[in-house]
DNA sequence: TCTCATTTGAGATTCAGTCTCAATATGCTA
DNA sequence: TAGCATATTGAGACTGAATCTCAAATGAGA
């Protein structure tokens, strides 16, 4: 017995299905609390990362920001719209051989890599257009 | 008039400079107050992030853990050592086309990314192998 | 040298996340 | 189906990193 399946986690893990798109821990929280008042902060941060680290979903560590988690578990990188901060699926192939390069670069035996880009989303690049 | 030169400025650029290896601001702090009792924290961390606005230094976010900051300007990688937490240059050759082949797919106006290795140093894979 | 906006230092504050620990709930065993 | 060992929860304290506040100090243009 090592993992139990408790009210809590099923409530999390729905709630982050629900959401669907990256939200913070803490945005999850309140999103939990408004069916379920009771459940703990404490409770949803341990949750999602046992989540995470057990594979179930993704979690998308952001530069000077909390971490966000994805409901999709797949291994893909993420882009940051620097004006609004919105976090967005960036769906193209996985950098595999880039590791080996490093590897052979650094002496080090790398074990992952994490790549993430910042920039402008459709909707801001609107708005600066037609505010400017 | 925008930026002054002050002795903190240099003091903490020399150290910078001095300590070489990408050290958190907080150790970059405790390393001038050696010399330099009077100088305040909040002073390295405001001077560290101006210098790093400006492409004076570089800094470098570390998933899960403080930045550390890097007396060289030009842009290229980092891996981090899982077991020891160091941090070390990767020289592989900066990857300008993902910037491309990201916008393409996701819509947005890339401006940068951030690529980082996570792996095993040279020193703990030593150690794995004898104590194992 | 005067003047004044920029910068500093001390400490409070924020933010994200983890830890503690008693109480509770899960699920194995009988 | 009850008993039990132990994993998990919830409340709130705590931590670490970084930023903010504001009075005092200081750089540099005039």
């Amino acid at each position: 017995m090592t993992s139990r399946n408790t009210v809590q986690r099923s409530i999390i893990e729905d709630e982050l299905r629900r959401l669907a798109n990256h939200p913070t821990a803490d945005e999850v929280y309140e999103a939990v609390r408004v069916e379920h008042p009771s459940i703990g902060r404490a409770t949803v941060y341990r949750t999602l990362g046992k989540l995470s680290d057990e594979g179930k979903i993704g979690r998308v560590r952001i530069n000077n920001g909390a971490d966000r988690f994805d409901h999709q578990a797949f291994a893909h990188y993420h882009v940051r719209c620097t004006c609004c901060g919105r976090v967005d699926d960036v769906m193209i192939p996985v950098l595999d051989s880039v590791d080996e390069t490093a590897a052979r670069a650094s002496g080090y035996q790398i074990t992952s890599h994490s790549l993430q880009f910042d920039g402008v989303c459709p909707a801001c690049q609107q708005d600066l257009a037609t505010t400017a």
